[in-house]
DNA sequence: ATCCGAACTCACCTGCCGTTGAATTCCACG
DNA sequence: CGTGGAATTCAACGGCAGGTGAGTTCGGAT
Protein backbone atom coordinates (compact mmCIF):
# COMPACT_ATOMS: atom_id res chain seq x y z
CA UNK A 1 0.00 0.00 0.00
CA UNK A 2 1.28 3.14 -1.02
CA UNK A 3 1.21 5.09 2.21
CA UNK A 4 1.63 8.48 2.40
CA UNK A 5 3.85 10.46 4.86
CA UNK A 6 1.47 11.85 7.95
CA UNK A 7 1.39 15.68 8.05
CA UNK A 8 0.51 18.51 5.70
CA UNK A 9 1.50 18.54 2.17
CA UNK A 10 3.93 20.82 0.58
CA UNK A 11 1.90 23.57 -1.88
CA UNK A 12 -1.27 24.41 -2.34
CA UNK A 13 -2.70 21.04 -1.98
CA UNK A 14 -6.40 21.97 -3.09
CA UNK A 15 -7.39 18.97 -1.13
CA UNK A 16 -10.80 20.71 0.41
CA UNK A 17 -11.62 21.31 -3.03
CA UNK A 18 -10.91 17.27 -4.35
CA UNK A 19 -12.66 16.01 -0.93
CA UNK A 20 -15.97 18.17 -2.39
CA UNK A 21 -15.70 17.46 -5.63
CA UNK A 22 -15.54 13.69 -4.66
CA UNK A 23 -18.63 14.25 -2.17
CA UNK A 24 -20.73 15.68 -4.94
CA UNK A 25 -20.32 13.18 -7.37
CA UNK A 26 -20.88 10.24 -4.83
CA UNK A 27 -23.96 12.74 -3.16
CA UNK A 28 -25.17 12.83 -6.84
CA UNK A 29 -24.72 9.47 -7.73
CA UNK A 30 -26.31 7.57 -4.82
CA UNK A 31 -27.76 10.10 -2.32
CA UNK A 32 -26.73 10.86 1.15
CA UNK A 33 -27.44 7.54 2.84
CA UNK A 34 -25.90 4.90 0.51
CA UNK A 35 -22.38 7.60 0.41
CA UNK A 36 -19.84 6.74 2.70
CA UNK A 37 -17.40 9.13 4.51
CA UNK A 38 -14.87 6.59 3.72
CA UNK A 39 -15.26 6.39 -0.23
CA UNK A 40 -15.27 10.21 -0.90
CA UNK A 41 -12.26 9.91 1.07
CA UNK A 42 -11.04 6.76 -0.88
CA UNK A 43 -11.99 8.89 -4.34
CA UNK A 44 -9.99 11.99 -3.14
CA UNK A 45 -7.57 9.96 -2.22
CA UNK A 46 -7.41 11.26 1.69
CA UNK A 47 -7.90 9.90 4.77
CA UNK A 48 -11.04 9.48 6.17
CA UNK A 49 -10.65 11.81 9.28
CA UNK A 50 -9.32 14.23 7.23
CA UNK A 51 -12.89 15.19 5.60
CA UNK A 52 -14.46 15.15 8.98
CA UNK A 53 -11.61 17.68 10.07
CA UNK A 54 -12.90 20.03 6.62
CA UNK A 55 -16.53 19.55 7.61
CA UNK A 56 -17.14 18.45 11.21
CA UNK A 57 -19.98 16.05 10.31
CA UNK A 58 -21.62 13.98 7.33
CA UNK A 59 -24.07 16.12 7.59
CA UNK A 60 -22.01 19.31 7.39
CA UNK A 61 -19.85 17.67 4.44
CA UNK A 62 -23.55 17.16 2.65
CA UNK A 63 -24.39 20.50 3.42
CA UNK A 64 -21.92 22.19 2.59
CA UNK A 65 -21.17 19.76 -1.14
CA UNK A 66 -25.16 20.79 -2.17
CA UNK A 67 -24.23 24.63 -2.28
CA UNK A 68 -24.91 25.40 -6.22
CA UNK A 69 -22.29 27.00 -8.09
CA UNK A 70 -25.04 29.77 -9.48
CA UNK A 71 -27.81 30.91 -7.83
CA UNK A 72 -30.46 28.80 -9.24
CA UNK A 73 -33.00 31.70 -7.88
CA UNK A 74 -31.77 34.67 -10.03
CA UNK A 75 -32.07 32.19 -12.65
CA UNK A 76 -35.71 31.59 -12.26
CA UNK A 77 -36.12 35.01 -11.94
CA UNK A 78 -34.95 35.97 -15.13
CA UNK A 79 -36.82 33.44 -16.61
CA UNK A 80 -40.02 35.05 -15.13
CA UNK A 81 -39.17 38.55 -16.15
CA UNK A 82 -39.74 37.62 -19.28
CA UNK A 83 -43.68 37.48 -18.83
CA UNK A 84 -45.67 34.42 -18.66
CA UNK A 85 -45.79 33.64 -22.67
CA UNK A 86 -43.47 30.53 -23.23
CA UNK A 87 -42.76 30.23 -19.61
CA UNK A 88 -43.09 26.67 -20.07
CA UNK A 89 -40.88 25.84 -22.64
CA UNK A 90 -38.65 28.17 -21.27
CA UNK A 91 -38.48 25.77 -17.99
CA UNK A 92 -38.07 22.84 -19.57
CA UNK A 93 -35.31 24.00 -21.54
CA UNK A 94 -33.03 25.66 -19.00
CA UNK A 95 -33.78 22.76 -16.79
CA UNK A 96 -32.27 20.74 -19.87
CA UNK A 97 -29.50 22.72 -20.79
CA UNK A 98 -28.51 23.38 -17.13
CA UNK A 99 -28.36 19.80 -16.39
CA UNK A 100 -26.01 18.85 -18.77
CA UNK A 101 -23.96 21.91 -17.76
CA UNK A 102 -23.83 20.28 -14.23
CA UNK A 103 -22.63 16.65 -15.46
CA UNK A 104 -21.83 14.44 -12.65
CA UNK A 105 -22.21 16.92 -9.71
CA UNK A 106 -25.56 17.97 -9.77
CA UNK A 107 -27.10 19.41 -6.20
CA UNK A 108 -30.96 18.64 -7.33
CA UNK A 109 -30.24 14.73 -8.29
CA UNK A 110 -28.23 14.46 -5.19
CA UNK A 111 -30.79 16.38 -3.03
CA UNK A 112 -33.55 14.08 -4.70
CA UNK A 113 -31.79 10.89 -4.03
CA UNK A 114 -31.20 11.80 -0.19
CA UNK A 115 -34.54 12.76 0.45
CA UNK A 116 -35.57 9.39 0.03
CA UNK A 117 -34.95 8.08 3.65
CA UNK A 118 -32.97 11.07 5.13
CA UNK A 119 -35.57 13.69 6.46
CA UNK A 120 -33.12 16.27 6.28
CA UNK A 121 -32.54 16.36 2.91
CA UNK A 122 -36.30 16.29 2.16
CA UNK A 123 -36.53 19.45 4.51
CA UNK A 124 -33.52 21.28 2.23
CA UNK A 125 -35.12 20.24 -0.97
CA UNK A 126 -38.44 21.22 -0.07
CA UNK A 127 -37.26 24.71 1.15
CA UNK A 128 -35.02 24.99 -1.89
CA UNK A 129 -38.28 23.97 -4.51
CA UNK A 130 -40.41 26.29 -2.40
CA UNK A 131 -38.02 29.35 -2.15
CA UNK A 132 -36.11 29.34 -5.29
CA UNK A 133 -38.83 28.15 -7.68
CA UNK A 134 -42.84 27.52 -6.67
CA UNK A 135 -43.14 30.97 -4.80
CA UNK A 136 -41.58 32.89 -7.67
CA UNK A 137 -43.00 31.08 -10.06
CA UNK A 138 -46.41 31.28 -8.18
CA UNK A 139 -46.38 34.82 -7.76
CA UNK A 140 -45.98 35.35 -11.49
CA UNK A 141 -48.82 33.58 -12.50
CA UNK A 142 -52.18 35.47 -13.52
CA UNK A 143 -54.67 32.89 -13.17
CA UNK A 144 -56.56 31.27 -10.05
CA UNK A 145 -54.91 28.92 -7.69
CA UNK A 146 -51.43 29.73 -8.45
CA UNK A 147 -49.63 27.75 -6.19
CA UNK A 148 -51.42 24.63 -7.24
CA UNK A 149 -49.81 25.22 -10.74
CA UNK A 150 -46.61 25.59 -9.56
CA UNK A 151 -46.64 22.56 -7.95
CA UNK A 152 -48.23 20.74 -10.51
CA UNK A 153 -45.33 22.05 -12.59
CA UNK A 154 -42.82 20.69 -10.24
CA UNK A 155 -44.35 17.48 -10.34
CA UNK A 156 -43.86 16.84 -13.44
CA UNK A 157 -40.10 18.55 -13.62
CA UNK A 158 -39.41 15.95 -10.98
CA UNK A 159 -41.17 13.42 -13.04
CA UNK A 160 -38.62 14.35 -15.83
CA UNK A 161 -35.77 14.14 -13.46
CA UNK A 162 -36.60 10.84 -11.48
CA UNK A 163 -37.61 9.07 -15.08
CA UNK A 164 -34.76 10.03 -16.67
CA UNK A 165 -31.92 9.86 -13.61
CA UNK A 166 -33.04 7.07 -11.08
CA UNK A 167 -35.60 5.01 -13.71
CA UNK A 168 -33.42 5.33 -16.73
CA UNK A 169 -36.38 5.15 -19.08
CA UNK A 170 -34.18 4.71 -22.42
CA UNK A 171 -36.34 6.64 -24.94
CA UNK A 172 -36.33 9.64 -22.46
CA UNK A 173 -32.88 9.18 -22.16
CA UNK A 174 -32.17 8.80 -25.78
CA UNK A 175 -34.32 12.09 -26.65
CA UNK A 176 -32.59 15.12 -27.72
CA UNK A 177 -33.49 18.45 -26.15
CA UNK A 178 -35.88 20.01 -29.06
CA UNK A 179 -38.30 16.62 -28.20
CA UNK A 180 -38.46 16.80 -24.45
CA UNK A 181 -38.99 20.92 -24.69
CA UNK A 182 -42.05 20.57 -27.68
CA UNK A 183 -43.12 17.30 -25.38
CA UNK A 184 -42.96 18.77 -21.55
CA UNK A 185 -43.20 22.49 -22.68
CA UNK A 186 -46.86 22.74 -23.49
CA UNK A 187 -47.77 20.46 -20.51
CA UNK A 188 -46.00 23.10 -18.15
CA UNK A 189 -47.61 26.45 -20.06
CA UNK A 190 -51.01 24.55 -19.62
CA UNK A 191 -50.53 24.04 -15.83
CA UNK A 192 -49.53 27.57 -15.85
CA UNK A 193 -52.38 29.58 -17.83
CA UNK A 194 -55.20 27.02 -18.23
CA UNK A 195 -58.39 26.35 -17.33
CA UNK A 196 -57.90 23.30 -14.40
CA UNK B 1 -38.40 -6.10 29.21
CA UNK B 2 -41.58 -8.18 28.69
CA UNK B 3 -39.51 -11.29 27.66
CA UNK B 4 -41.62 -14.05 25.86
CA UNK B 5 -41.00 -17.55 26.16
CA UNK B 6 -38.13 -19.74 23.41
CA UNK B 7 -40.20 -21.94 21.41
CA UNK B 8 -43.61 -22.10 18.89
CA UNK B 9 -46.68 -20.25 19.86
CA UNK B 10 -49.83 -21.59 20.49
CA UNK B 11 -52.88 -21.96 17.93
CA UNK B 12 -51.90 -20.17 14.77
CA UNK B 13 -50.00 -17.31 15.02
CA UNK B 14 -50.59 -15.65 11.60
CA UNK B 15 -46.91 -14.72 12.33
CA UNK B 16 -45.56 -14.95 9.00
CA UNK B 17 -48.17 -12.19 7.61
CA UNK B 18 -47.49 -9.70 10.53
CA UNK B 19 -44.30 -10.00 9.24
CA UNK B 20 -44.72 -9.35 5.81
CA UNK B 21 -47.43 -6.81 6.45
CA UNK B 22 -44.62 -4.65 8.88
CA UNK B 23 -42.42 -5.06 5.87
CA UNK B 24 -44.63 -3.89 3.27
CA UNK B 25 -44.83 -0.75 5.50
CA UNK B 26 -41.52 -0.31 6.17
CA UNK B 27 -40.33 -0.85 2.71
CA UNK B 28 -43.26 1.58 1.92
CA UNK B 29 -42.23 4.53 4.32
CA UNK B 30 -38.48 4.18 3.78
CA UNK B 31 -37.56 1.92 1.11
CA UNK B 32 -34.56 -0.38 1.07
CA UNK B 33 -31.86 0.32 3.07
CA UNK B 34 -33.01 2.15 5.60
CA UNK B 35 -35.36 -0.42 6.56
CA UNK B 36 -33.84 -2.89 8.72
CA UNK B 37 -34.64 -6.58 9.64
CA UNK B 38 -34.70 -5.34 13.14
CA UNK B 39 -36.99 -2.62 12.63
CA UNK B 40 -39.40 -5.04 10.71
CA UNK B 41 -39.56 -7.56 13.31
CA UNK B 42 -39.97 -4.89 16.39
CA UNK B 43 -42.77 -3.83 14.50
CA UNK B 44 -44.11 -7.40 14.18
CA UNK B 45 -43.38 -8.06 18.17
CA UNK B 46 -40.96 -11.02 16.73
CA UNK B 47 -37.35 -11.95 17.39
CA UNK B 48 -35.60 -10.83 13.89
CA UNK B 49 -33.70 -13.88 13.56
CA UNK B 50 -37.49 -15.34 12.63
CA UNK B 51 -37.53 -13.17 9.97
CA UNK B 52 -34.62 -14.82 8.50
CA UNK B 53 -35.87 -18.14 8.78
CA UNK B 54 -39.25 -17.39 7.08
CA UNK B 55 -37.33 -15.24 4.36
CA UNK B 56 -34.03 -16.39 4.14
CA UNK B 57 -32.28 -12.84 3.99
CA UNK B 58 -33.72 -8.93 3.64
CA UNK B 59 -33.58 -9.46 -0.36
CA UNK B 60 -35.68 -12.43 0.06
CA UNK B 61 -38.25 -10.26 2.41
CA UNK B 62 -38.28 -7.39 -0.22
CA UNK B 63 -39.19 -9.60 -2.60
CA UNK B 64 -41.93 -11.63 -1.27
CA UNK B 65 -42.64 -8.11 0.32
CA UNK B 66 -43.37 -6.62 -3.09
CA UNK B 67 -45.68 -8.83 -4.99
CA UNK B 68 -49.28 -6.60 -5.13
CA UNK B 69 -52.05 -8.05 -3.59
CA UNK B 70 -53.90 -8.32 -7.23
CA UNK B 71 -52.60 -8.56 -11.11
CA UNK B 72 -51.37 -4.85 -11.99
CA UNK B 73 -51.48 -6.15 -16.05
CA UNK B 74 -54.69 -7.14 -15.82
CA UNK B 75 -55.79 -3.69 -14.44
CA UNK B 76 -53.79 -2.00 -17.08
CA UNK B 77 -55.13 -4.32 -19.97
CA UNK B 78 -58.71 -3.16 -18.47
CA UNK B 79 -58.11 -0.03 -19.26
CA UNK B 80 -56.36 -0.32 -22.45
CA UNK B 81 -59.47 -2.20 -23.71
CA UNK B 82 -61.97 0.92 -23.23
CA UNK B 83 -60.39 2.32 -26.29
CA UNK B 84 -57.53 5.30 -26.17
CA UNK B 85 -60.14 8.12 -26.11
CA UNK B 86 -59.69 9.04 -22.45
CA UNK B 87 -57.41 6.91 -21.56
CA UNK B 88 -55.16 9.66 -20.30
CA UNK B 89 -57.71 10.24 -17.74
CA UNK B 90 -58.63 6.55 -17.18
CA UNK B 91 -55.28 6.30 -16.09
CA UNK B 92 -54.83 9.18 -13.72
CA UNK B 93 -57.93 8.28 -12.05
CA UNK B 94 -57.38 4.11 -11.36
CA UNK B 95 -53.94 5.49 -10.33
CA UNK B 96 -55.29 7.24 -7.62
CA UNK B 97 -57.62 5.40 -6.50
CA UNK B 98 -55.63 2.20 -6.62
CA UNK B 99 -53.06 4.42 -4.02
CA UNK B 100 -55.52 5.25 -1.79
CA UNK B 101 -56.49 1.51 -1.50
CA UNK B 102 -53.07 0.47 -0.99
CA UNK B 103 -52.67 3.08 1.61
CA UNK B 104 -49.54 2.32 3.81
CA UNK B 105 -48.14 -0.87 2.01
CA UNK B 106 -47.81 0.09 -1.30
CA UNK B 107 -45.38 -1.65 -3.24
CA UNK B 108 -44.96 1.38 -6.39
CA UNK B 109 -44.11 3.77 -3.21
CA UNK B 110 -41.70 1.32 -1.65
CA UNK B 111 -39.88 0.25 -5.24
CA UNK B 112 -39.45 3.97 -5.90
CA UNK B 113 -37.92 4.34 -2.74
CA UNK B 114 -36.31 1.46 -2.62
CA UNK B 115 -34.29 2.08 -6.48
CA UNK B 116 -32.50 4.94 -4.92
CA UNK B 117 -29.61 3.80 -4.04
CA UNK B 118 -30.25 -0.22 -4.17
CA UNK B 119 -29.96 -1.42 -8.38
CA UNK B 120 -31.83 -4.63 -7.58
CA UNK B 121 -34.57 -2.49 -6.84
CA UNK B 122 -33.82 -0.35 -9.70
CA UNK B 123 -34.18 -3.24 -11.94
CA UNK B 124 -37.29 -4.25 -10.58
CA UNK B 125 -38.96 -1.24 -10.96
CA UNK B 126 -37.79 -0.84 -14.38
CA UNK B 127 -39.09 -4.43 -15.23
CA UNK B 128 -42.24 -4.15 -13.37
CA UNK B 129 -42.81 -0.74 -15.64
CA UNK B 130 -41.68 -2.33 -18.64
CA UNK B 131 -43.65 -5.26 -18.65
CA UNK B 132 -46.87 -4.09 -17.05
CA UNK B 133 -47.41 -0.52 -17.87
CA UNK B 134 -45.04 0.47 -21.07
CA UNK B 135 -45.32 -1.98 -22.99
CA UNK B 136 -49.50 -2.59 -23.39
CA UNK B 137 -49.90 1.09 -23.47
CA UNK B 138 -47.45 1.72 -26.33
CA UNK B 139 -48.53 -1.39 -28.39
CA UNK B 140 -52.17 0.15 -28.12
CA UNK B 141 -51.21 3.73 -29.13
CA UNK B 142 -51.94 4.65 -32.61
CA UNK B 143 -49.57 7.18 -33.31
CA UNK B 144 -45.53 7.51 -34.27
CA UNK B 145 -43.32 6.75 -31.42
CA UNK B 146 -45.93 5.38 -29.11
CA UNK B 147 -42.57 3.44 -26.47
CA UNK B 148 -41.71 7.64 -26.27
CA UNK B 149 -45.17 8.31 -25.57
CA UNK B 150 -45.24 5.44 -22.74
CA UNK B 151 -42.31 6.92 -21.16
CA UNK B 152 -43.77 10.52 -20.72
CA UNK B 153 -46.62 8.91 -19.44
CA UNK B 154 -44.58 7.73 -16.88
CA UNK B 155 -42.67 10.50 -16.25
CA UNK B 156 -45.48 12.36 -15.02
CA UNK B 157 -47.60 9.22 -13.46
CA UNK B 158 -43.62 9.09 -11.62
CA UNK B 159 -43.88 13.04 -10.86
CA UNK B 160 -47.01 12.67 -9.43
CA UNK B 161 -45.79 10.09 -6.41
CA UNK B 162 -42.03 11.59 -5.64
CA UNK B 163 -44.46 14.99 -6.07
CA UNK B 164 -46.64 13.74 -3.29
CA UNK B 165 -45.16 11.37 -1.53
CA UNK B 166 -41.98 11.85 -1.17
CA UNK B 167 -41.05 15.85 -2.01
CA UNK B 168 -44.67 16.32 -0.09
CA UNK B 169 -45.76 19.45 -1.70
CA UNK B 170 -48.82 20.27 -0.02
CA UNK B 171 -51.51 21.51 -2.57
CA UNK B 172 -50.75 18.67 -4.37
CA UNK B 173 -51.11 16.08 -1.13
CA UNK B 174 -54.60 18.16 -0.15
CA UNK B 175 -55.89 18.00 -4.02
CA UNK B 176 -58.87 16.13 -4.60
CA UNK B 177 -59.33 13.46 -7.20
CA UNK B 178 -61.33 15.69 -9.72
CA UNK B 179 -58.65 18.21 -9.80
CA UNK B 180 -56.28 15.83 -10.05
CA UNK B 181 -57.76 14.20 -13.03
CA UNK B 182 -58.62 17.24 -14.46
CA UNK B 183 -54.79 18.68 -14.30
CA UNK B 184 -53.35 15.45 -15.25
CA UNK B 185 -55.86 13.35 -16.92
CA UNK B 186 -55.10 16.00 -20.81
CA UNK B 187 -51.24 15.79 -20.03
CA UNK B 188 -51.18 12.21 -20.78
CA UNK B 189 -53.93 11.78 -23.35
CA UNK B 190 -51.52 14.63 -24.97
CA UNK B 191 -48.43 12.62 -24.64
CA UNK B 192 -50.49 9.48 -26.08
CA UNK B 193 -52.33 11.26 -29.19
CA UNK B 194 -51.40 14.49 -30.21
CA UNK B 195 -48.32 15.52 -32.13
CA UNK B 196 -45.50 15.79 -30.43
C1' DA C 1 14.64 31.92 13.28
C1' DT C 2 10.63 30.83 15.88
C1' DC C 3 6.30 29.34 16.89
C1' DC C 4 1.23 28.79 16.40
C1' DG C 5 -2.18 27.03 13.81
C1' DA C 6 -3.72 24.49 9.92
C1' DA C 7 -3.33 20.31 7.10
C1' DC C 8 -2.84 15.54 7.37
C1' DT C 9 -2.48 10.44 8.95
C1' DC C 10 -2.98 6.56 12.26
C1' DA C 11 -5.11 3.62 15.41
C1' DC C 12 -9.07 2.92 17.69
C1' DC C 13 -13.90 3.11 19.83
C1' DT C 14 -18.69 2.51 19.54
C1' DG C 15 -22.82 1.21 17.50
C1' DC C 16 -25.74 -0.90 14.24
C1' DC C 17 -26.80 -4.33 10.83
C1' DG C 18 -27.36 -8.89 8.47
C1' DT C 19 -26.71 -13.32 9.50
C1' DT C 20 -25.93 -17.80 12.03
C1' DG C 21 -26.40 -21.91 15.15
C1' DA C 22 -28.10 -23.89 18.94
C1' DA C 23 -31.75 -24.42 22.20
C1' DT C 24 -36.76 -24.44 23.39
C1' DT C 25 -41.64 -25.08 22.65
C1' DC C 26 -45.47 -26.58 20.19
C1' DC C 27 -48.28 -28.92 16.40
C1' DA C 28 -49.50 -32.95 13.51
C1' DC C 29 -49.27 -37.42 12.41
C1' DG C 30 -48.64 -42.23 13.40
C1' DC D 1 -48.22 -41.35 23.41
C1' DG D 2 -44.14 -40.44 21.04
C1' DT D 3 -41.59 -38.46 17.67
C1' DG D 4 -40.10 -35.34 13.85
C1' DG D 5 -40.44 -31.08 12.09
C1' DA D 6 -41.87 -26.34 12.18
C1' DA D 7 -42.03 -22.03 14.87
C1' DT D 8 -39.69 -19.23 17.90
C1' DT D 9 -36.13 -17.15 20.88
C1' DC D 10 -31.28 -16.16 22.48
C1' DA D 11 -26.62 -15.05 22.16
C1' DA D 12 -23.18 -13.94 19.41
C1' DC D 13 -20.03 -13.10 15.30
C1' DG D 14 -18.13 -10.29 11.72
C1' DG D 15 -18.38 -6.27 9.01
C1' DC D 16 -18.72 -1.66 8.13
C1' DA D 17 -19.86 2.99 9.17
C1' DG D 18 -19.27 7.54 11.60
C1' DG D 19 -16.60 9.66 14.80
C1' DT D 20 -12.39 10.81 18.02
C1' DG D 21 -7.87 11.98 19.90
C1' DA D 22 -3.27 12.10 19.54
C1' DG D 23 0.61 12.72 16.86
C1' DT D 24 3.32 14.53 12.55
C1' DT D 25 4.48 17.86 9.02
C1' DC D 26 4.17 22.06 6.90
C1' DG D 27 2.97 27.35 5.98
C1' DG D 28 3.05 31.98 7.45
C1' DA D 29 3.14 35.71 10.59
C1' DT D 30 6.20 37.83 13.91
Amino acid sequence: MARRAAGRRPGDSGTREAILAAARARFTEQGFRETTMRSVAAAADVDPALVHHFFGSKEGLFATAMAFPFNPADMVAGLLAQGVDGLGERLVRTLLVTFARLGPANPMIALLRSAVGHPPAAQMLREFLTGAVLDPVASAVRADRPRLRAELCASQVVGILVAREVVELPELRAADTATLVAAYGPTLQRYLTADL
